[in-house]
DNA sequence: ATGTGCTAACTGAATAGTTAGTCAGCACGT
DNA sequence: ACGTGCTGACTAACTATTCAGTTAGCACAT
């Protein structure tokens, strides 16, 4: 059974249950899989409601990235006080670990399929251009307060978080689609990098 | 017209002019959109005549993918003497400026869209792990090179090359999947890497 | 209370289009 | 005669989407 995240909890509002039917299909079947039939098996109402509600699998989808995007800019803190190097840590934990917070290894090989749409679909291109803005600047702006802070060198923030941002991209696509083991290498070579050109010395 | 690679010139052969259509129909309409149909559009015989050379549509884009890389493998020197941060310099070159070498924007579209079927097909996942592995390890040879010659420092030759592995990964992904721009940037941070974290001071 | 009109949620069955894959047979070099 | 490369017409399965029609609920006049 599939594992919801909680933002996914149980309501009433037929809407977010259609949104928890996406997930679920999606994480069972992947994108290249899905069709609306999946989507109606996994709701507990009819296929055809949801052309009720949704013009059409394109639209529902988008909506889907949209409502999941929501949800996670609104769960993010937009900064918990605190050092800029504990909290640029855990970044870094939860991208060469688990990748994205409690999302299932299921739901994020689902993303990667629904990012490689982007490069033939404006809709999910504008989705991910959105999706990886708010990252970077979230990252860009937690360098900036280490900097002010003392604990981190005077780096260029918005050059040192677009690299944050390939490295995110690269190790998440990289553990879904290879069994090339990189991920402990890059990682140790990444903090590497952290400690030397991020981190002020002490 | 799709400008086709040197190593698919025009042959005889009717499993490269299925090669040669291949390239051409993922060039123009992409995976998603890929069909049998389409690539016996771009190719001067019969659609059938694809089942006669290939048991399925897998069958015939993985041997493909085979194909492409075999290709890819034979063509970059196994490693042509000469300064090894100069080679890493042009690696990077590579990276961040026009994706790989000669290939087409529109080919590395597609090449990203396959890419992420292999989260969910084995056939794939298996060529995209030959891949990374025959780059990481081109890599690391490199920078194993570059530590005997005494241009670089002392780093491991593995982690390295697995970070330049993630970063190529990321920045190909991003760089079809997102308007929002960090190539620039991400160039600028990861040669800051290269200078302080790989090349020797002299 | 009750009947009436109206709307939104909902359904099952149908449709039109597309797809991968098949197959009987043609041309032709040996 | 025979195999090989090749073809056009065909099919079976699956797809997104539609649609005619059922229900449930609500407002409101009687």
């Amino acid at each position: 059974m599939t594992q919801f995240p909680p933002f996914l909890e149980e309501t009433d509002d037929t809407r977010d249950a259609i949104m928890r039917a996406t997930y679920a299909a999606l994480c069972e079947h992947g994108y290249s899989e899905l069709t609306i039939q999946r989507i109606g098996d996994a709701f507990p109402k009819s296929k055809s409601l949801l052309y009720h509600h949704y013009d059409s699998k394109d639209d529902l989808l988008l909506e889907f990235l949209s409502f999941m995007l929501d949800q996670l800019e609104g769960q993010i803190p937009t900064y918990r006080e605190g050092g800029a190097d504990d909290h640029i840590a855990e970044i870094v934990e939860q991208t060469f670990d688990l990748g994205v917070a409690e999302m299932s290894a299921d739901f994020t090989r689902a993303l990667v399929e629904l990012r490689a749409q982007a490069a033939h679909d404006e809709g999910y291109r504008d989705h991910f251009t959105r999706s990886d803005q708010f990252v970077r600047k979230h990252v860009a702006h937690t360098i900036r307060s280490g900097i002010e802070q003392g604990v981190f060198q005077d780096v260029d923030p918005q050059e040192t978080a677009a690299l944050f941002q390939v490295v995110f991209v690269g190790t998440m696509t990289q553990r879904v689609t290879s069994d090339d083991d990189v991920l402990e290498g890059g990682r140790s070579a990444f903090e590497r990098y952290i400690r030397e050109c991020l981190l002020e010395a002490e």
